[in-house]
DNA sequence: CGGGCGGTTGATCCACGTCAATTTAGGTGG
DNA sequence: CCACCTAAATTGACGTGGATCAACCGCCCG
């Protein structure tokens, strides 16, 4: 069966994967440079599932047999510590490989993701894993640089966490979060995916209390709308002035 | 040449060399699994440097040409923010990988590292790197995991430094460091590293000051030893309980 | 022996976390 | 379609951990 064999058939087998744009998958940075045959292979031997927001994937502690791509919608994983405090590791957007344990020498999954869209996502048993890292160097590579990028952005976190002040740490998150699953329509960039006042606080090592009163003073100056579990960004440049620390008065 | 011809050359050419054990060397977990022969060849290709304690192999921002390995001694990675805030990313132990931007995608190194100890590094050109991920499998997801363990630290840090109090925190930091640079001698676990109150802090995210006043206070109930840029662990027992919250009173 | 960096220690202050009470928005089932 | 229920969000009052400011000490090195 070619690929193209197969996705015909996937599309009308599984009402799931009606939509599925395979051309684009097959353009992402991660399989960027790989041969076409090697790459449909890989694509045909995973297993594509459809998640529903607030439906989990994997939980914290669970043995991780599986690694996954998200093909699109959202996620978000998260931890939980022994005294029961919550962090927000870090939200997936499509196109990202998550709970790839098998990379981090783990057995089980160091967070619970949970889909904070509806989600289709792409899943490997880990073995392929293995394999198709040791045959193909391209994909070698590139998943290192997928992990080298997301620990770029582990240190640029524990920067902001340790410099700056509530207020700008927020801000950036909020304007990391409009840039990557923020969607321009007309009025503001609203935020493609359901994040609670807690969530941004497990985001951004703080309080819902106080993400809630700066969203309030935010709102008020119109520089965001922020209902339940939904936000907009309404001026992204005084956002950013915040977020470089021009803690301005409202006389413009 | 043979790589055994290559290092009896080395040490009677070049007196920082002697010493160096190369055996070490090549059973590194980095380099697990690695055909002998294309190991000696990577190694030969790289050249030996050594570092006096203070001195800098790489300032932040600067064009990263090289990346390197170190082979004995111990580094510091700071970062420091526009504001002029420091940071400490990390402290490189003997057998670790550093400064390799090009697997980061950068074409700067996002930090400065300093000898903290008499150093010994192996160092590469970038174009190195490239090829040697691509020809060699196993060398890739070493690699790839030496970097995934580094994330999983820095996911850590973030953890603590979201959850944990400064005392917590600090205990935990030293205890990592009792473990990785510690030197048990009789009386105590001795820090081989020079580390100053402001670089606990960095690497911490509090300040000078409250380090000062919790080592002060460690000192005086002989949990730990601190003087001028030296630190000994006396009751890491006393110091795990810390890390762990329980914060109890004197009354034993 | 003097200058400077690293360290200590006290006094003060405030950004935020904590605690507590109330409101609001969805979802759900009758 | 409304009434109810629960989770999310808001808002105020309060307390405090730890940052900040300031002064001083003392070990090293030149």
């Amino acid at each position: 069966m070619t690929f193209d064999e197969f996705v015909g058939q996937l599309e009308w087998s599984d009402s799931a994967l009606v939509g599925i744009d395979w051309q684009q998958i097959r353009t992402l940075p991660l399989f960027a440079e790989m041969p076409t045959l090697e790459l449909e292979q890989l694509l045909m031997s995973g297993s594509v599932r459809q998640i529903y927001t607030g439906q989990k994937v994997f939980r914290q502690g669970q043995v991780a047999e599986e690694f996954f791509l998200l093909i699109d919608g959202r996620l978000k994983v998260t931890q939980t510590t022994a005294e029961g405090r919550h962090i927000l590791v870090r939200v997936v957007h499509p196109g990202d490989l998550f709970g790839f344990a098998p990379a981090l020498q783990r057995h089980d999954y160091p967070g619970t993701s949970v889909a904070a869209a509806k989600s289709l996502i792409l899943c490997w048993p880990n073995a392929v894993w293995t394999s198709m890292i040791e045959t193909n160097a391209r994909l070698a590579t590139n998943a290192m640089k997928a992990i080298g990028q997301r620990l770029q952005e582990a240190h640029a976190r524990i920067r902001e966490i340790s410099t700056e002040n509530v207020e700008r740490r927020l801000a950036h998150a909020i304007l990391r979060l409009a840039e990557q699953a923020g969607q321009e329509d007309g009025n503001g960039i609203r935020l493609d995916l359901i994040l609670t006042r807690l969530d941004l606080a497990a985001l951004t090592s703080t309080t819902q209390h106080s993400v809630s009163r700066l969203l309030s003073a935010w709102e008020s100056q119109g520089i965001v709308e922020s209902g339940r579990q939904k936000l907009r960004v309404l001026d992204k440049a005084r956002l950013q002035a915040l977020a470089d620390g021009q803690s301005w008065d409202n006389s413009d």
